[in-house]
DNA sequence: ACAAAAGTGTTGCTGTTACACCCATGG
DNA sequence: CCATGGGTGTAACAGCAACACTTTTGT
């Protein structure tokens, strides 16, 4: 075959965590020209006897120190000039982690969570790459495609907490009390029996998805 | 940066239909070994020089002489031992026509459509491609994501071949009565004037999706 | 006559929406 | 005191599930 039909591939992660209501993304800062000093997606190329899922699993451990992680095949993007010199096509997964669990460390390259709504400076067509995978996890949260809830919490949360991250993707208010009713009567949420403190108010409920209602269910 | 970051890719088509109440596949007879006889998708290789989704509908419009489809990014396949000498990786693509409208052609290469509960041998892991993807055109057809229920319904239809299609793809059987209340009751479909003709027993209204309802519905 | 399809009715259940109102507690 | 959150109530409404019953019309 033709040495054209050879394809340079990277692949890319976007790592998605929720934290105070928000939707957070996972981001390195480049630390040499081009783009020096903007932020881009965890990334590596891949050699022609490496699969794609353990190359985007390998990145992730990596960049998290966390051994496990979902990560989910999303968008692929081969346009002719997404990068200055050759066509290099960027196979990006979608990654869900929890935000407490991943470990700053301050080694070779700069790191750090960006609200979703608010990204800094971007190199390549990374903003674009961002953007696209965003959508597809607020719709994967919506329907809560493969449990992608769980994923998001899987520790203790606030109700407001859920419902300030609901309202995030859904990009509109909630009532708080049918917010309520929703979760607590038809036990989608169990109480921990801990209780937030420190902040000024009434201390809030610790609550936990109860698994075995969320499971296959969009709520 | 080192030959062992060169890879080869294919793009492959996995076209769906709906018909007569079943979720059918496009699929051509390979005329040379290995697996000659054998079915297989569509594909064909991608040029560095050539973006995955104009080749998608390249091979899409060569397959089926028309001009215009929906083609949908899919899962895509990098498993080592997928091909017997060298590893390809594979994006696939999902699309949808209206089996009438494809003009079988016996021209180089033998094609036909297949019930997707009842494929024909496949060669190479294009089997295991099929399933995959055909679990997820069916997610999408629940969900009416991207509002797919119109690609494959772009023309008139009988309520009891809509309802097969739905049986179907959730694979359980549905009330008649509350089916046929769902889509005419609440105008999710209208009424073409026409009647089917030719069939014994009473012939069928032939209806049509109203498109203003159906848009971002799920149904 | 029969097969296949069209069409109307009913009842109960579940879940959502849109509200009002009251209580608890830490800073 | 006030900000923040917890918790109950309720009335209207939409959609779905599970049924019965009746009519139409081509072959």
């Amino acid at each position: 075959m033709s040495e054209n039909y050879n394809n340079i591939i990277e692949t890319l992660d976007v790592i998605f965590a929720a934290s105070t209501g928000k939707l957070k993304v996972f981001l390195k800062r480049k630390q040499e020209e081009p783009y020096k000093g903007y932020w881009i997606l965890p990334g590596d190329f891949l050699a022609n006897n490496e699969t794609l899922d353990d190359k985007a699993l390998e990145i992730y451990q990596k960049t998290t120190s966390l051994s496990n992680g979902k990560l989910i095949q999303s968008k692929i993007f081969s346009d002719l000039d997404r990068y200055p010199d050759k066509r290099i096509i960027a196979q990006t997964y979608l990654a869900i982690t929890d935000e407490r669990l991943v470990n700053i460390k301050s080694g070779d390259s700069e790191c750090a969570w960006f609200d979703t709504d608010e990204l800094p400076k971007l190199g390549y067509d990374h903003e674009k790459i961002i953007l696209a995978v965003t959508e597809e996890v607020k719709t994967r949260i919506i329907n809560n495609t493969d449990d992608i809830l769980l994923d998001f919490f899987p520790n203790d949360f606030t109700l407001p907490e859920l419902q300030k991250f609901y309202e995030t993707v859904l990009g509109k208010k909630m009532d708080r009390r049918n917010f309520y009713k929703k979760f607590v009567s038809q036990d989608f949420v169990v109480d921990t029996g801990v209780k937030t403190t420190g902040s000024s108010g009434r201390p809030g409920v610790l609550y936990r998805f109860n698994e075995e209602k969320m499971r296959g269910r969009r709520v």
